[in-house]
DNA sequence: ACAATAAAAGAGTTTTTACTCGTTTATTAA
DNA sequence: TTAATAAACGAGTAAAAACTCTTTTATTGT
């Protein structure tokens, strides 16, 4: 999976504000950083980036923050990685070849391309909802203990 | 697939090797650069290294250069990523999580799990032996047209 | 012995990614 | 209407990855 780590820290966020935010409540930089356990500063910097993207949306002031509006709180662990690290994850030759195609594969065109159609798969399939309910029963986490 | 460009390089300069050094023969860093269009001098430091950590072997002086020991032939593209990048792509956490196990998961533990063990299984069965066919016959290529 | 060849070694530079921090702007609530 | 709060913005620094280049050492064929 090569996402870089800022793509890490921000499906961490996003989930985690999916999580924490379902009754339309906004949380800050702050509280998010402490929650997926990254840098506070460079993950309010992630979030800037976020917002500036329409991934997520935000709120100036005291009782501002972040939070999902109907259209992000239904997107998915893809839209994130397109969004942030841009589309090679899902083009790039696995061999770093700059052309690489049906008609001219590098020796493991066929079987990348298997996985990472599964990957695909399941991170289009992978929508914020989904990890909610785990989250709240303490069966998945977003930070070490 | 999250290899760094230098093990990127390293796996088309061993499968060129491979594809090269059948009889015996031994091939300089600077033809293996041309043929899979890598920087000269890094290709030169990746296969230093790569020849220090016996994924290949290597003989100085005139009709010295790089090739493949018995051994060394039969490795996979599996051993080259451990080699390079270190243990981290079979085992890091998908989310970046320092602490993420069967009793402490991430959100996508399990459908990671499931990717990187495919990958696994194809990495490790994917020879060098395996791909040289296909090159000399020109279906599959290490460099652009 | 010596010129040519090629890897080994060492010591860089450049670029990219990760990360910090002070200042400004918007918003709220007292 | 002002103090507090929180994001936005700008301009950085630090660390890691990618990449270069010169010098040295080993080997060969002449």
């Amino acid at each position: 999976m090569n996402v870089s780590k800022t793509c890490e820290y921000a499906i961490r966020a996003m989930i985690f504000i999916a999580q924490k935010c379902r009754g339309g409540e906004k949380i800050s930089a702050k509280n998010i950083a402490a929650g997926i356990d990254a840098p506070i500063y460079f993950t309010g910097k992630i979030l800037q980036d976020m917002s500036n993207k329409g991934l997520v949306q935000s709120a100036k002031g005291p009782t501002g923050g972040f939070y999902l509006d109907e259209h992000s709180w239904h997107g998915s662990l893809a839209d994130v990685i397109l969004a942030i690290d841009g589309a090679d994850f899902f083009t790039k030759c696995g061999l770093g070849l700059k052309q690489c195609s049906e008609s001219h594969p590098c020796p493991i065109h066929d079987s990348y391309k298997k996985i990472r159609n599964d990957m695909k798969n399941i991170l289009g399939n992978a929508r914020f909802e989904t990890f909610v309910k785990k989250l709240d029963t303490n069966k998945t986490f977003l930070r070490s203990k």
